[in-house]
DNA sequence: ATGTCCAAGCTTCTTGGA
């Protein structure tokens, strides 16, 4: 079973890649996020028509996140995380599907640091902890997937000392991404790639792209009740390539058994 | 400081957000 995170920057204005992508990789189960459309201007027909079933939390401008599946039904566990800072923002979705609870989520970028959205950028990550913890306790095998707008380590980034005040790689935002992780979650491509560089974003500005000046911020979590059934990984690196493209690429994982 | 791209609106350019 393979699942996939995308940041799409757009729904609509991205739609044909969209739909290119899913018609050639047939992902079972997506997370999208920054959709950019109100909760009515989602594009339920056209993903519908690929066999993917789908639930949204859209948003007029920014934010909005979905989920996809096409591997039966998506049954819905909640939209917005328990005691969320700012709940007019779109930034969690989750369910049940296929036997896995997947959370799709969509962290604040943050920036400018400091500011007020730095601290709301804080204030979510705590709550996400939170929630997570809540998550696990369950024992349920769970995903937790999205654009976290944080490059955990060095070696995900380009050029590491020019990042080091952003609010993508603060030492405050690095350290509550570690906290997440010592909850037991697996960071999926860097179990499978310990040492490669893995790059998941290229700005649009300064041919970032074909430099390669990329970050690494779209993460798949794995409560410890599924990472055993981790078996491949990677990033779909050509579709940063195509015309009206996200600065994303789409990040995928494959895990062992069926999607029963 | 810059660079690029998108959505939205008192819209055909401007603005904010990333």
């Amino acid at each position: 079973m393979r699942i996939a995170t995308y940041n799409v920057n757009g729904v609509n204005g991205r739609l044909p890649v969209l739909l290119r992508w899913l018609e050639e990789e047939r992902p079972d189960i997506v997370c999208l996020q920054e959709l950019k459309a109100p909760q009515d201007k989602f594009p339920e027909g056209p993903i519908r028509d690929l066999g993917y079933e789908a639930i949204w939390h859209g948003q007029k401008s920014w934010n909005g996140v979905a989920l996809l599946s096409r591997v039966g039904e998506i049954h819905e566990t909640r939209r917005g995380l328990p005691g969320d800072p700012d709940p007019s923002q779109s930034r969690y979705i989750e369910a049940a599907i296929a036997g896995v609870i997947v959370g799709g989520l969509y962290l604040p970028n943050g920036n400018p640091r400091p500011g007020p959205k730095f601290d709301y950028k804080l204030a979510w990550f705590e709550r996400l902890i939170d929630h997570a913890a809540a998550l696990l306790a369950t024992g349920a095998p769970v995903v937790l997937a999205g654009d976290f707008n944080v490059m955990p380590t060095e070696r995900d980034v380009y050029k590491p000392e020019r990042w080091t005040d952003d609010a993508l790689f603060a030492p405050e935002v690095r350290a509550l991404y570690a906290r997440l992780l010592e909850q037991g979650w697996a960071d999926s491509l860097r179990r499978i790639y310990p040492d490669e560089t893995i790059y998941t974003f290229w700005d649009y500005f300064r041919n970032a792209f074909g430099r390669d000046a990329g970050l690494r911020i779209d993460h798949l979590l794995l409560s410890p009740s599924i990472a055993g059934r981790l078996k491949n990984g990677g990033v779909a690196r050509q579709v940063r390539g195509w015309e009206k493209t996200s600065d994303h690429a789409p990040t995928w994982i494959e895990l062992n058994g069926p999607a029963s």
